[in-house]
RNA sequence: GGCCCCAUCGUCUAUCGGCUAGGACACGAGCUUUUCAUGCUCGGUAGAGGAGUUCGACUCUCCUUGGGGCUGCCA
């Protein structure tokens, strides 16, 4: 049995979409699976959109995504001389003819169209799909070459995967109709016709194909917010498969050795950011917390704040680590431990510092910390424990943390409080107390 | 209009004729000595409709309905 060979056969147009990327993964978790390569080939024939700027894109995005590809990248334009031969071979064999031709937007020029059969049934069975099979009556002929001499993509697309030696075409739902007119032009040309997968489509919760308006729809949105690559990957696996147990979070492994391309599902799958949020969170949880640690001095060292020498960060990172959902939060999160500077949500300073009495609570709390012996979370938690008297902490907990953070969320508020330091603490209840309490 | 494809909780899905229809996300309630979160426990919500095959159908067949795709000198 010969070698198996995919192609992720993108054009690049600057933005790589979700749909378009799943089925990169397919395919790579295909070729892996098996054994096979896994091929690029850029479909880069649209000049005007195709810029060196789209293709280096594409590329970082699939390098952050780990899709690496096997053999060296290639480049539709480059191969249109064979794509000309193709059509002449086609047109000698009687399988083409020239034709006057007027175009939707009103050019008039003589293209090459491609005779379809005018009878029989075109056959294929499709590897997630099943068995298809269409009239070649019901298929009209088609242009594969332009009035100004430039090759159609129905004809380059078939050139190429025949060049590049394709044996499995695993791309979206879309193309269903045009792999009835491309087995014709493989049989034409003598080549044999590769199998073929196709990929439902991602939706919207309207069913409809998800798009830029339903919310991120490009890898680099989603790159851009602090999503691990990992947690995307993962997500958009499982939008269409599983691996016929409960596991959802799988290893790179897992994946490789599970995936089964006759178990991918023929049901348009409905994009859920919920899940894909939670996935995230799943993923940052897991990272070592070397990782996790550098992606936060790097991220706060972007945001200009510097870390302290005696700060003990080991113990931020195990309270940060677990409640993080988007690494782009970090830095809000850590923003109060590194400056002195930080913001107050008004909400929050309105919910809990502005109310009667909270001043001398605050003021209260400054006299009671002062005498703290071991700065500790839990000799401050004993403190604040013993004020409640067994009747719940909130209303001292909620204007501690405004007054030292200016936020209403964050990592335990006694641990956060450790973190801060004495003097820190201290000066920052007072001066809430005097500039923002009544 | 024509052709092709699809149909289980709100969402992603398990089920390869035996189902008290399972899991996850989301949601609700509770617990973690009533801080945010994590974690844990519990809860509700599903087989589009109609025929047929069968001892038995969510699973097989057909019809209806609904949804999607394609129908370019785009890819």
């Amino acid at each position: 049995m010969s070698e198996i060979r995919v192609r992720f056969a993108p054009s690049p147009t600057g933005k790589v979409h979700i749909g378009n990327i799943r089925a990169a993964i397919y395919n790579w978790l295909f070729a892996r699976h098996t054994g096979g390569k896994f091929l690029l080939r850029v479909e880069d024939t649209d000049l005007e959109r195709s810029t060196p700027e789209a293709i280096q894109a594409l590329l970082e995005c699939m390098q952050w995504l780990g899709l690496d590809y096997d053999e060296e990248a290639f480049y539709q334009t480059k191969n249109k001389p064979r794509h000309m031969e193709a059509v002449e071979k086609l047109l000698a064999s009687g399988h083409a003819y020239k034709c006057e031709r007027t175009s939707r937007d009103g050019k008039t020029g003589e293209v090459v169209m491609f005779k379809m059969p005018r009878e029989g049934v075109i056959e294929f069975d499709d590897i997630v799909k099943g068995k298809m099979a269409k009239r070649a009556e019901d298929i009209q002929d088609f242009a594969i070459v332009r009035s100004d001499g430039s090759p159609i993509f129905h004809i380059a697309n078939v050139v190429d995967d025949i060049d590049q030696r394709v044996t499995h075409i695993i791309r979206g739902d879309d193309h269903v109709e045009n792999t009835f007119k491309h087995i014709c032009i493989f049989k034409a040309l003598g080549a044999p016709v590769p199998q073929y997968g196709h990929l439902s489509m991602i939706v919207n919760q309207q069913g409809k194909p998800y798009s830029k308006r339903d919310g991120a729809a490009f890898v680099g949105e989603f790159r851009d917010t602090g999503y691990l690559p990992e947690a995307l990957f993962n997500y958009l696996l499982l939008l269409g498969w599983n691996p016929g147990d409960d596991r959802e979070v799988l290893t790179k492994d897992e994946m490789i050795s599970l995936f089964d391309l006759e178990k991918v599902h023929v049901t348009a799958a409905k994009f859920d950011m919920k899940k894909l949020q939670w996935m995230n969170g799943e993923y940052i949880k897991r990272l070592p917390e070397a990782v996790f640690t550098a992606e936060l001095i790097r991220r706060v060292g972007e945001e200009g704040m510097s870390i302290p020498e005696s700060f003990d960060l080991k113990y931020l990172v195990g309270q940060l680590q677990v409640r993080t959902k988007f690494l782009n939060d970090i830095p809000s999160q850590c923003r109060c431990f590194f400056s002195d500077d930080y913001p107050f949500d008004d909400k929050a300073v309105e919910k809990r510092l502005a109310k009667e009495g909270v001043k001398a609570l605050l003021l209260d709390l400054v006299e009671r910390f002062s005498k703290v012996t071991e700065w500790t979370a839990q000799a401050l938690e004993n403190t604040v424990k013993e004020l409640s008297q067994g009747n719940g902490m909130g209303p001292w907990v909620h204007p501690i943390r405004v007054a030292v953070s200016g936020r209403g969320e964050g990592i335990g508020l006694f641990e956060m409080l450790q973190l801060l330091g004495r003097e820190k603490t201290l000066a920052r209840l007072e001066n809430a107390a005097m500039t923002k309490a009544l």
